[in-house]
DNA sequence: CTTACTTCCGTAGTCATGTACGGAGTCAAG
DNA sequence: CTTGACTCCGTACATGACTACGGAAGTAAG
């Protein structure tokens, strides 16, 4: 049972990442993860990279990436392709920093909100739609 | 034809929204949109502040809310219940505010590889990954 | 070697979020 | 008062992202 960090079965990867079994094998489907080796015999083995790109998968799945996207992440991180890799991350971060905006004003809405209804004033109608709008 | 920004027909709704009718009749079902009167016979009409509401829905799932978490938002705005939105908001508050952590880590990493770019370092290979592992 | 547990793999099912369709009713311009 | 566009409503189809299932094969403990 050597399954300290590296040479994990399936199994164990899928706990550790936080998913279930099922989803590591649709990421490989998908692209998202590489087919692993499979050294002993015809049972795949992961390593500690396997576990933090899923966590990276899931987290920018929170923030609204839809699995194509984050696809393209990923592969900017191959350090190729430069020209390709910078337009693409232009991109990106265009979006990102539109998303950061819009949290923002959420964000503040949420806490004044939370303030507002600490201090009792009741009847606290929130400009929570408004906060949305440019 | 009074359709200013009162008495919208589905259609110019739809259009005003940037949306597509049977996306408003959805979420009519879904009870993200009050099912409006029928000043008219039996056609319904809108109102500008419906094309917000309508708006701050896409705005926040493009933040990666779902749709049910966006009621949960929209129910926020009544006024009463302040305890219980105080609760929801303080929750919501916390989760938007890793988003906007995370969305941060990605901002700036994304930022440096774009500018390690432009300097044609080559073989620039991004900490994007680790950069959303806390 | 047997037994119990994984893993493998392909295929099918599920849930959320829309989209499309078709027939009947409504409206407003000519 | 007909014609063409729009609306209503129910139901069916589509897509993304999983999740479950079932039988064969591998593996580890006793």
């Amino acid at each position: 049972m050597k399954n300290d960090l590296k040479n994990l079965t399936i199994g164990v990867f899928a706990k550790a990442a936080g998913v279930n079994v099922e989803t590591i094998r649709f990421y490989q489907r998908k692209g998202l993860l590489p087919e692993p080796v499979k050294p002993y015999g015809s049972i795949r083995r992961y390593l500690e990279a396997d576990v933090t790109r899923v966590r990276f998968v899931k987290s920018a799945q929170r923030l609204g990436f839809s699995l194509d996207e984050i696809c393209e992440l990923l592969r900017l991180d191959d350090g190729t392709h430069c020209d390709e890799a910078r337009r693409l991350a232009e991109s990106k971060l265009k979006d990102v920093r539109e998303k950061l905006r819009d949290l923002q004003r959420i964000e503040s809405v949420l806490a004044s909100l939370v303030l507002a209804c600490h201090r009792r004033q009741g009847a606290v109608s929130c400009p929570l739609i408004e906060s949305l709008q440019t």
